[in-house]
DNA sequence: CTAAATTTTCGATAAATAATGAAAATATGA
DNA sequence: TCATATTTTCATTATTTATCGAAAATTTAG
């Protein structure tokens, strides 16, 4: 029983990193990074660069280049252990946690450079005369606008404690 | 002064096609789909196939897939012009109806996918014994929970009337 | 200081994605 | 119906992005 226990783990967690690595890419992350973070969301123990690299099959370069990325956006964090000169890698499991280190993380690439164009646009526009014009300047505003309302909102739900989140969300889902 | 401002105009017409376009593929669409959107957002007329094709300096295959593309999102739609056998296409220029199609379709890509792994790796971990698998399961369960969650929020945001969205907010903001 | 272990970098290669352009299919008006 | 305009498809090519793997750099123990 045991070991069909294990095997049916093991099949569940396998499942997991691939299919998981395979969304990553819809996502604008690529599949390695995403995989490896599925792979240390599951793990009971941090790991080193080798053991990753044995799990996914990939290179020591990928390994090594994608867990500098995890830990750059916070996802996953270096861990010493001591007499062991490794570095170990262990992730962030909190999945309020998780979501805010990616809501933040996607405004900075998606939503911050939109509103600096639109910014752009909207003042390179906004003393012309001409019914084009004005009409250009007004979508550029009103786009820059709602743009903005939206940067403002994500800091704002991303900056509530959980709680904090379910009691907000219960008053729009109820 | 008349010329002037044209020029004025068509540079910042040209800068927001372009910049969109590149900002484009951080989003997880490409570059052309992007540039289209753009250009047909800020377009006075809708515009025609060979019209897209000379203003982006793109392929007639190229325009064709991603004016249709843009049609499926539901971003732009066909306008047929009576006497001209050209489609001609124009967008939606509402913000908040442009936020609830990107909405929708990012959840269709981004969201139900992650639920529908995230259930089948909980359901198939549901009765197994020790501690590992425990701990694997209810991890599962988390994710599975938030996304769920995020789903049901998704979904109503985006059904909301703009002014109703906007007295949200301002209670999170506020 | 030296040697071994480990991390980091980076040019080369592979894989995935986007774009082209021409041929085929379809629709329209005479 | 035929000729022409227009749309659609798709094999080929180009571009971009991801990965490899080995060399260089760094760290640590003795």
């Amino acid at each position: 029983m045991k070991v069909v226990t294990d095997q049916k783990l093991q099949h569940a967690k396998d499942e997991f990193v691939a299919q998981w690595g395979a969304l990553g890419t819809q996502w604008g992350i690529n599949r390695t990074m995403a995989q490896i973070h599925a792979l240390l969301m599951t793990s009971p123990q941090p790991m080193c660069t080798d053991e990753v690299m044995e799990e996914l099959a990939a290179s020591r370069g990928n390994a090594h280049t994608n867990l500098k990325e995890l830990v750059n956006w916070g996802l996953i964090r270096m861990i010493v252990v001591k007499g062991d000169r490794r570095d170990f890698y262990e992730a962030e499991k909190d999945v309020w946690q998780i979501f805010t280190i990616i809501a933040r993380e996607r405004k900075k690439r998606e939503i911050d450079p939109a509103l600096s164009i639109l910014n752009k646009c909207a003042e390179e526009t906004k003393d012309l005369k001409g019914m084009e014009a004005k009409a250009f300047h007004n979508q550029m505003k009103q786009l820059k606008e709602f743009v903005s309302f939206a940067s403002k909102m994500s800091d704002r739900v991303a900056s509530l404690r959980y709680g904090m989140a379910i009691q907000l969300a219960s008053k729009i889902l109820g």
